[in-house]
DNA sequence: AGCGGAGTTAAGACTCGCTTAAGGTCTGGG
DNA sequence: CCCAGACCTTAAGCGAGTCTTAACTCCGCT
């Protein structure tokens, strides 16, 4: 019972990938479908539970509020982008962070690992890779010398990147979560992007690593 | 008696629900379908009232400033998601909160009990950003300059960034929420506005950061 | 060496946002 | 009933910021 996640999840196609993710990243995830099942568990049960607040049945708000009455299991909820209110709400009830819909399930893991480290912390959407810090809420950019303004394109690849911190990333992902999809053109274009990307880093740039015939990877300095 | 909510509401199917949900709750509802029914009624028999403002008969406007005249029970109002100006007045004449349809039942219960815990505060709430204050009950903005007299739009615009102070809001996010969503004219009424809100705003006008591609962001100097 | 992927630079096209000015609508007063 | 004022919207011009393309150079692999 080591690793045992609660999600409550309806979204079939989300259910199943967040199991699997959990599943390769050694947890033991129970998936259940709808609110009204979910009550009857009992979240001591769970080293985490992940909460999608967007419920059939009883609501995950209801769920949020009956599970804090007599447990401190830390609660990460899921939720769509817009909805602050419903962050804002979710976080006053106790839940302990959140995720925004959509997401790279590296994220997921990342942030329920940071739970189980330490719990009832964190609020704000922030990466952090080395001397990169990117928020995601401010949607701001800044390093160890201060604030980088960058273009709409250069943050989203390095967004993206950060999200999945570690691993390489390809040209063709990169291009199609940033750049125009429509956009089928020069296969130059992403270096251009990258290579201001590199120098606007200045520092920092040595992270942002070129994996030859495949993309790019953002990493930790050693 | 400890926990009478006045419920006026017309539409049938809602008002079951809204009735249910505050049973469940723990309240003890009574529903009124129509303004001139309400109107007989003595609103210090509540401990909150829930209106809704279109209504068939006496308008719940009227009804609003009926209650008003003597009694200084909570009053909450429920409206449509862009008609902003029956909340203003709604406000105006002496609401304590508004809920916009359509809501989330838990929604209209945290809002009812926020108004049982600060009677007659609810919306008190003053927004602070820098030298940017923002009293949403009085529909009020100051600087340090002094009181600064904002248009309905330019006003919202405002409270909007500030309730989200620090990140950065999408175009579209603000536009649905300040101007006549039925308008998906010319993107650059957005631009106007802001425009003349940073000119009024004279020396505070550089907290309204513009994020290149996305939006606004509104932010405390550093 | 040779090949093809990746980096760099500069130029042009394009998009985005700010401003000003000109209708248009609504409201309250005369 | 009309007028004046306040407000919102639309239009158009401008400047600045950003994206893409192309051409060339550089680098790593075989």
């Amino acid at each position: 019972m080591p690793n045992r996640i609660l999600l409550v999840e309806d979204d079939e196609a989300l259910g199943r990938q967040v199991v699997e993710t959990l599943s390769q990243a050694g947890f033991d995830p129970s998936w259940v479908r709808d609110g009204d099942e979910a009550r009857g568990l009992d979240p001591d049960d769970y080293r985490v539970i992940v909460l999608d607040l967007m419920l059939p049945g009883t609501y995950g708000m209801d769920l949020l509020k009956r599970y804090r009455v007599n447990s401190e299991v830390p609660i990460l909820i899921l939720s769509a982008r817009d909805d602050t209110s419903d962050k804002i709400r979710g976080l006053k009830l106790g839940a302990d962070d959140y995720v925004t819909k959509p997401f790279f399930p590296e994220e997921l893991i990342a942030r329920i690992r940071a739970c189980l480290r330490r719990p009832n912390l964190i609020d704000t959407q922030q990466l952090t890779v080395g001397a990169i810090q990117i928020d995601l809420e401010r949607r701001e950019v800044r390093t160890d010398k201060g604030a980088l303004s960058l273009t709409p394109v250069e943050f989203e690849i390095l967004a993206m990147l950060a999200r999945r911190k570690g691993s390489a990333v390809s040209r063709d992902a990169i291009v199609e979560s940033a750049l125009d999809s429509s956009n089928e053109g020069s296969r130059r274009t992403l270096d251009v992007h990258v290579s201001r990307l590199r120098s606007k880093l200045g520092g920092a740039a040595p992270q942002l690593e070129t994996v030859w015939g495949i993309g790019y990877r953002l990493t930790d300095p050693p």
